[in-house]
DNA sequence: GCACATATTAAACAACTGTTTGAAATATGT
DNA sequence: ACATATTTCAAACAGTTGTTTAATATGTGC
């Protein structure tokens, strides 16, 4: 991309604008949301003409919604393909736990990733709030693969799960892992001194990991669970 | 508040008309959020002048501010008073179930109820994206205290979990029941078709108390949890 | 009924918003 | 170097925004 093939009429420096557009208004757009980033901040931001918006993408909505779906495909691709790799093992030699773990991280990357912090999940949780992608798009193209995906991967690990339990376990995974994304947000902004971020990250994974588990493995008893 | 005291100098009619701004204002910041949300949207919907807000409030900010900590308030009493009612009976007397399914209930209350519906909790998220409140004030006025009762409350029926872990196990219950929220605001906005909500919902509820307990139960002989 | 306090109101204001337009600059192919 | 395509740009536009202002209407106590 830096470099310019002399075969492409459409210009390499049009490329560039656009990306520093994407980026610029990602960034923003993760900060204050959709209402509260104005054009004229992204443009700035990018170093661009106000125009170029229209230029480049049409509307600032149209904008909005390339900013937005690249980071899901990219979430989701991460997410799947993950629990695809490890699932190649064959299901007899994975551990529960293990499962578990690699579905905690991948759900959690940008998370783990200094480069990137909260910021992608937090701009999902925007476009759940308001959103601006056709409907059913957060469901279809990132929820449902990714729930899917560690459902079936759950049940061929543990063969006594039926679909209906699997699926309640699968949203309990998935809401303690959000949850680990909104204390971080939330303490973000916070007065309050985290003597260790990333170890507290993992203190959490570690703990959801285990305490996962243990609820999973009581269905092999008792297919109506929470029986001791 | 129908009933005008004579000795109220302060006006009934003011009351009214303030009470109409604030209940548009929480209407409004709930589905549009604080930017996306006109003063003009406010007091169109409370049949107000467009002044009005700066009359009675101040500031849009400010309306803002007293539309969502009442709300905030009010969840936190209703959560911790009924955790302490139950507490009421003594923690011996108190099966782990009834704990969490008495904390689910009272956290998801206004979901759970016909009139509100995820409104309020997902006010309380928006706040969470998008701060206005001082700092640390959802920490301190509704996430702590909250966190704090059911955190007393679940070592006082299981004494076993010191307060490492049950922090932990606080963080996991509330991340799976604000999945709930989460799910029922994206569906709400789906063409999926959903058979019946307030079952699923209270399907959630019920997997979600049994799948906690049998995990709490677990660091009775295992205190680093997860182990069988 | 009057004086004073309070509440409501329309108009005005400065600033901001996303978009459009046409000129100018730059890139590209021959 | 020229013709054409593409990109960038400043200015303009119509509409929107939160706030202020002063007049008017309404409420209150005596």
């Amino acid at each position: 991309m830096q470099k310019q093939t002399k075969n492409d009429p459409s210009g390499g420096n049009s490329d560039l604008a656009r990306q520093r557009l994407l980026d610029a208004a990602e960034k923003l757009f993760v900060s204050e949301g959709y209402d509260g980033t104005s054009v004229r901040a992204i443009t700035e931001l990018a170093n661009c003409n106000v125009a170029a918006v229209n230029y480049h993408f049409g509307t600032k909505d149209a904008l909005y919604k390339q900013a937005v779906t690249r980071r899901l495909h990219m979430l989701r691709d991460y997410r799947v393909n993950s629990i695809d790799q490890l699932m190649e093992a064959g299901p007899e030699n994975i551990p529960l736990e293990k499962l578990l773990e690699v579905f905690a991280r991948a759900f959690l990357e940008p998370l783990l990733n200094d480069e990137t912090g909260p910021a992608i999940i937090q701009l999902m949780h925007r476009e759940i709030l308001d959103p601006h992608l056709p409907t059913d798009t957060f469901l279809d193209e990132i929820f449902l693969p990714v729930a899917n995906a560690i459902k079936s991967a759950l049940q061929a690990v543990c063969p006594y799960l039926d679909d209906k339990n699997a699926l309640l376990i699968v949203h309990s995974i998935v809401g303690q892992l959000v949850h680990i994304v909104q204390m971080v947000v939330l303490l973000s902004g916070s007065s309050f001194v985290t003597d260790n971020p990333k170890e507290s990250i993992e203190e959490h994974v570690k703990h959801i990991v285990h305490f996962t588990a243990v609820a999973i493995r009581s269905y092999q008893n008792h297919p109506e669970g929470g029986q001791l």
